[in-house]
DNA sequence: ACCTATTTTTAGACTTATCTAAATTTATTT
DNA sequence: AAATAAATTTAGATAAGTCTAAAAATAGGT
């Protein structure tokens, strides 16, 4: 089917375009794979071959029809196996991402799907993202950042935006995790500081902290 | 670490080593790699400068202590992933063998240990292999082949030796599984067939099936 | 010991994915 | 509108792993 470096520049483009509707740019794209911006122009060049991609020169990328659905599907096992590591064989969550990297190429349709059965259809992974079903299909959360909450107001933590090991390690450290109620109690203008009320405990962060930390109002 | 090629090379000196101990050649690896003589070659000499086999032009190789260590941590990997796959994810036995070649190249040893803790850490693959412990230790059974035994001799049958999705499934047609007793009821000497007793029903297998089923007898 | 067949290695080429450096196109500023 | 800056693509190189064809070494048979 496709190498493990198509998928990862599949996933890597789905991801982008969030937040550039217009067209994935040659430097975003590099940036996000950690690669030259002349490696990405190779790259693209072979997705388009193979209709994975809509492209035209300088103007960016957008994934095709089937683009869209093999990231999907590449993405749905990435979240299967973190979901599976963490439930299943006792990982934190801030050691899955890396294994899930290597798993979520394993090419079976199969395997995929009585992973998704033994897991019970989970809906969401360990950092509150969604995981698509078979077809595709996976619900957008109405979240915000906990950053964007005003003084008195409250929410229930349910996702992170930024998922790496040190971010995921801090809210361990500080018995933040996924499901649990936060009043914001007192907000700083000054540095974007905010004092919050999570489990009876009072905890002041900064706001880089509040920007990465997904919640749900009631 | 080391590539998926490099791994499965090693894996295949490995087991080609057990039938030619004086050193695999590159013929032989060749055919068991299903590649050509010229590119073992070229491989060999990769290898040996990682000095994980040892190599002298003309004369085969054999694996280094590395070599060893490094092909048994895969075939490890290889049977914990199949036991997996039969145990807790209802594949059948003849289905886990091409999903556990890629599962098998999976950087990471606190998942390896932990799949071994989830599953209980089994002793024997689906096919009756024997799966090496972290250390790298495994015991190797005092199996034979159906075909050693005369008649009115018997023994339980404990594993495969083609372990081809054709051959396991005609065993499953015929009702042939490993942990059943097997009785030589006739041995016909012009072809090597024999008529054989198990769970009670009467059954003539050719030469070709009684030897490429391992028994133990008791 | 020599000739021949077989095995193994070498030489040179190809593909995939990457890189650096240079050229080209597009965007921004004066 | 021209000049400059930034983004993107192209050209040419490299490493891994494979191939075909040719050369070299070993093994067998007389
Ligand atoms: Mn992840
Ligand atoms: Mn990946
Ligand atoms: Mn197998
Ligand atoms: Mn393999």
């Amino acid at each position: 089917m496709f190498s493990f470096s198509e998928e990862n520049y599949l996933k890597a483009i789905f991801h982008l375009e969030r937040k550039y509707q217009a067209g994935v740019s040659t430097n975003a794209l590099a940036e996000e794979m950690e690669t030259k911006a002349s490696s990405v122009t190779d790259m693209i060049k072979k997705l388009s071959e193979k209709e994975l991609v809509i492209y035209k020169k300088y103007q960016g990328v957008k994934l095709s029809e089937l683009g869209d659905k093999t990231a999907i599907q590449v993405i749905r096992k990435h979240r299967l196996w973190e979901y599976f590591l963490v439930e299943k064989l006792n990982f934190n969550w801030d050691e899955v991402h890396d294994i899930a990297e290597q798993l979520e190429h394993i090419k079976s349709e199969k395997l995929t799907q009585e992973l998704d059965k033994f897991l019970g259809f989970p809906k969401r992974d360990p950092h509150g993202d969604p995981i698509p079903d078979a077809e595709g299909n996976f619900s957008v959360a109405n979240k915000m950042l906990l950053s964007e909450l005003g003084k008195a107001e409250k929410g229930i933590c349910v996702g992170v935006k930024d998922s790496s090991s040190e971010f995921l390690r801090f809210l361990d450290k500080n018995n933040i995790s996924l499901g649990k109620e936060i009043k914001v109690l007192e907000k700083e203008a000054f540095d974007g500081s905010m004092l919050i009320l999570i489990e009876e405990r009072e905890l002041r962060i900064s706001q880089l902290i509040s920007n990465n930390l997904y919640i749900k109002i009631q």
